[in-house]
RNA sequence: GGCGCGGUAGCAAAGUGGUUAUGCAGCGGAUUGCAAAUCCGUCUACGUCGGUUCGAUUCCGGCCCGCGCCUCCA
């Protein structure tokens, strides 16, 4: 039996992964700023990590899944003041709808989904804990920023020199900054911002130390494995370790993960870009019945380290691949009772999951599965395809529900509905006559509606969506 | 300028120093009243130039091309 191995960001290499505790992991993953629905690059990377958390637990772990809600930024602000309307409405009516499109993506909900406004006080102990070791200091404009240069492990996660960057290149450098890589820690309060008392008075915290202080108050000063997108290595996440580790002076995270971008063409997909689709117009785009899963298996198929690109081809060859998985379970019912986890092919899918979340090949097990089952009807290995495919959050529908799909049946022209079960025992009928002009005649009619009949061996007629 | 990633057949996507990846699409066959589904078979591969090697898509080096981070960003 293998065992996992991932890719470390910190190291560049696949490592065995051990874990802090044995039997039990925790994992901290960015979550969405809410300010608005978050997009298909943003869902890319929560469903990563929600097959990294399937298949934890799958192998046994007991995973802390922790992931956080940023509800207190800049564009938060701008967006609420645009939009005429108090901050807290905004955010929760977006938290709401994250919950939807993560619901309709199969994405488990973590154990523990932090919101920064709720952890004001951790943050404030963690910059003073920060300010008295003397990484951290009160700018002239009142604002308290971290002293780059006085953490010695700063860029050991994005392997970057501090004289190579070139900040303030492209954006200004706030003047009251020592070192223009310095980062802030607390914003003091401006006329008409929401506002927190503190010794450093009154403001709000960085983006940065939110994820520092809420990964340590749920998983402790050292944790197993922080994930986010590739763009948040750095600085987001170098920034992290330095206030983490320089507070705790104890490593921050064992295993970083990041998933790699979805790509808009061979650009990244991105909020500044305005070259995103949201995840549920996407989805919305897409059958009612099979559009979340079918989103779900286009953004997973693919390796994580990967980019992907969105095209429209792409999700309907998605689609196709996931429907011949459902004829399969349709055809074969799966059998009661527990897979037999010891069949090769359940082997060749764990060996190929324990290596670094190989879906790629994870899935070709998965195919040759189903091949195996249309061959020998098995229901046993009906089951053990469903229970595999279960581990990473596929296959668990109704696969009748999910061929017919949610079907708007219209005539075409008219727009007058079908009603798609009397055609068919009409379509029955004239077969039994032997008028077989008329039994085509129906089979075109329902064609043209998007319905594709298939006659079953003893006389019966399934139907499905085309 | 610094750092990093990638170039595989029509499309997508793994992997390997020598033996079929896999899927979708296509084509042929079996099957079907006709279809669909299914099964069987099948066609296009490893950016480029060198090196190491008995042998490289797979290791090493140069080159070309694409992308990302260095600002908010999944």
């Amino acid at each position: 039996m293998s065992s996992l191995a991932i890719y470390n960001t910190l190291t560049r290499r696949k490592e065995p992964f051990v874990p802090l505790v044995p039997g039990k992991v925790g994992l901290y993953v960015c979550g969405p700023t809410v300010y608005d629905f978050i997009h298909v690059g943003n869902a890319r990377t929560f469903s990563v990590f929600d097959l990294v958390v399937r298949w934890l637990r799958s192998s046994g772990y007991a995973v802390t899944y922790v992931r956080n809600i940023t509800d207190v930024d800049d564009k938060i602000m701008d967006r609420a003041r645009s939009r005429g309307e108090p901050i807290e409405a905004l955010t929760e009516r977006t938290v709401a709808a994250f919950a939807e499109d993560c619901a309709r993506l199969n994405l488990l909900a973590p154990d523990s989904e932090p919101r920064a406004t709720r952890y004001i006080g951790p943050m404030l102990e963690l910059i003073g804990v920060l300010e008295s070791k003397g990484l951290a200091y009160r700018g002239a404009n009142a604002d308290v920023y971290f002293s780059v240069r006085d953490f010695p492990g700063y860029g050991k996660l994005s392997r970057r020199n501090l004289d190579d960057l070139r900040a303030g290149e492209r954006v200004a450098v706030e003047a009251a900054k020592r070192d223009p890589l310095d980062f802030v820690l607390w914003k003091a309060a401006k006329p008409g911002e929401p506002s927190w008392p503190s010794v450093f008075g009154a403001g709000r915290p960085g983006w940065h130390i939110e994820c520092s202080a809420m990964s340590c108050r749920e998983l402790g000063e050292t944790f197993d494995i922080h994930g986010g997108g590739w763009d948040l290595q750095f600085p987001h996440h170098e920034n992290e370790i330095a206030q983490s580790e320089g507070a705790h002076e104890k490593p921050f995270v064992n295993v970083w993960m990041h998933s790699a971008f979805l790509n808009m063409g061979d650009e990244k997909m991105s909020k500044s870009l305005c070259n995103f689709f949201t995840t549920r117009e996407v989805i919305e785009s897409l059958d009612p019945v099979q559009g979340g899963e079918q989103l779900r298996f286009f953004l997973l198929r693919g390796h994580y380290r990967s980019e992907l690109a969105f095209t429209r081809e792409l999700l309907e060859d998605a689609g196709n691949t996931l429907r011949g998985f459902y004829t399969a379970l349709r055809e074969v019912p799966p059998g009661e009772g527990e897979a037999d986890r010891s069949h090769p092919l359940a082997a060749r899918f764990r060996d190929a999951m324990n290596d670094d979340f190989d879906t790629p090949v994870a899935f070709a097990v998965l195919h040759e599965l189903r091949a195996e089952v249309n061959r020998t009807r098995s229901p046993a290995l009906a089951g053990l395809l469903k229970a595999l495919g279960g581990t990473i959050g596929f296959l668990q529908a109704d696969p009748e529900a999910f061929l017919k799909g949610g079907v708007s049946i219209d005539a075409g022209k008219g727009g007058a509905t079908i009603d798609v079960d009397a055609l068919v025992a009409e379509r029955a009928a004239a077969k039994r006559a032997r008028d077989f002009a008329r039994a085509d005649a129906i089979r075109a009619q329902l064609d043209s509606a998007g319905i594709v009949l298939e006659d079953k061996p003893g006389g019966a007629t399934e139907w499905r969506k085309k």
